[in-house]
DNA sequence: GGTTCTCTATTCATTTTTGAATGTTAAATC
DNA sequence: GATTTAACATTCAAAAATGAATAGAGAACC
């Protein structure tokens, strides 16, 4: 009677498209790798329709797939909307909360804030997403996310909660060991820990007028916490975030003036998650956190 | 990982929502009622909320899953989108086409053409669907639809292959017994086959002067073919397309002009369908043939 | 008032779907 | 050039989903 097909092949085909492979959309989907390729088998016979290039690096979709996942994709969004509408509309206090944030704020300051949340709701589950990339709140990859800018989107409700000043830090250890530099020339003399890629700093202090040379990063390195950690064992001085400096022990932020944009943190949620009790307790809550960190007032961190 | 529910539960969550009934939403879909009823309570169970009310007549959506309805239709519509670009990409002569016309073309006028299309294009299976409430195309419930009226819908591809004249029609064996009308007002006092339910013979009537109340119609019936075999049976005067009239041996098309407005015959198919071989080849086929019929030239028609 | 119809809920055997394991292949890496 | 990695294909046992059949219960109709 009814010809089309499965639903459930669209979703298989959907994320085979944004994956780029069967293996990558069994792990998105929470399938297996079989699964999903006979999904698409399936898929393409009930279409009379080859959709896919198969190779060994993946599968690479033709020009009809493409075609059709314009609006595979709208039906992808409409069904995210619906589920976070009905996230909304429950209003039970149980069940699991999501929460995206970058590496450093996951690894460093929300463990702290999480502890205090769990004795505060013991029946709501946490789930944190540590990410640099900005997961998509629309598509439900997390119900709260914290950003290090303003989200744009309209269906979101955010609040900023402040900034964290960005300074040179340095441990103690290196600082007894190669002076403390009192300037910012100084400072290029040091041992200086920055990222791989990103060439943020260097120009920056181009900026300053200064020149720098990628070189004058002794390690370098694109994931922020192990810079984090280098910096506490007193390899060179890093670059990081005031308050988080001055609660770990052994650190010491620099009082040289660099200029450095102050990281503003912004807390976000879908405006429709936003009627959950429980989303809407643990979305305060971590404000209420956050807050205390960002103003310095929280008890010492304690690393382990 | 990915906590949103299957799309196959909120396929079957559409299909109560739009039946009104586990069963209803069972048969269109083509599932078993448990199924249906299944999905719905795995739905509720991920969503941690109810979405309708139980009971002996049906399901009745509550306010949440009318709210979260609009967004499922959408996926809805973007998957039967989906659907149709795919039917359009393929290329093969094989498959199925289906055609939905009004109950009375379906089966006086299309069987001649059918036959004549069956021979001609061996390897396409035709699945007609007579219904007198217009089937929507845009959702895939037919391919191809033969329509009294224009189609308004952009995404269309329609075209006016001409107008059917109603006429007041009768039986050779009627006229014996009764006598012919040779008049308007003659008309008024011989036996009327109508419609029971809508009054537009009556209102026509009104409209050109006469006044002719319900019980002028000795029988009546909603069922237009119904009412056509009793034509045919002599049981008395009604109203029908004239080219089916004349091609029908007994029956005569009674020469009184009534101003009715003549049946505009539309052919429409959806744009994406309409670069589909095998649709275009049928198209095209059921165009000529109720060209033919419009023109009156076709071999004369042999009720069963 | 009885009968019929249509609905949901439940049960159970069957079918279908699934995934762990394994094989295979090509590109990337050392 | 050997090794590792990541990808798809295949196999088969296990798990899950399905549907036919049945029961029960209210609404509609004669």
């Amino acid at each position: 009677m009814n010809r089309e097909p499965d639903w459930a092949l669209w979703r298989s085909f959907a994320g085979v498209v944004e994956h780029g492979s069967l293996s990558g959309a069994a792990r998105a989907l929470g399938l297996s790798q079989p699964t999903i390729g006979r999904h698409v088998e399936t898929l393409e016979a009930d279409l009379g329709l080859a959709l896919f290039e198969r190779s060994l690096t993946g599968l690479k979709p033709n020009a009809a797939a493409l075609r059709l996942y314009e609006p595979v994709q709208r039906a992808q969004a409409s069904l995210a909307e619906a589920a976070i509408l009905a996230e909304g509309a429950q209003n039970t206090e149980a069940g699991t909360v999501r929460i995206t944030a970058s590496v450093m704020i996951s690894n460093y300051v929300l463990p702290g804030i999480l502890a205090a949340i769990r004795s505060l709701h013991p029946r709501i589950a946490l789930e944190i997403i540590p990410s640099d990339s900005a997961e998509n709140l629309l598509m439900r990859e997390a119900d709260i996310a914290v950003r290090m800018f303003r989200p744009t989107q309209l269906e979101l409700v955010t609040r900023h909660l402040g900034d964290i000043p960005i300074v040179p830090v340095a441990h103690e250890a290196y600082l007894a060991r190669r002076g403390r530099p009192a300037s910012l020339e100084d400072l290029w003399s040091h041992d200086l820990l920055g990222f791989d890629r990103s060439d943020a700093i260097i120009l920056h202090a181009r900026k300053l007028g200064h020149s720098i040379a990628r070189g004058q990063f002794v390690v370098r390195s694109d994931d922020q916490a192990h810079l984090w950690e280098l910096t506490k064992a007193g390899v060179g001085i890093g670059f990081g975030q005031l308050n988080l400096a001055a609660r770990t022990p052994g650190l010491v932020a620099l009082p040289i003036e660099l200029d450095i944009p102050p990281l503003p943190i912004w807390l976000t949620t879908h405006r429709e998650l936003f009627t959950s009790h429980r989303i809407r307790a643990i979305y305060d809550a971590v404000a209420a956190g956050l807050t205390a960190y960002i103003n310095g007032a929280t008890a010492p961190f304690s690393p382990r």
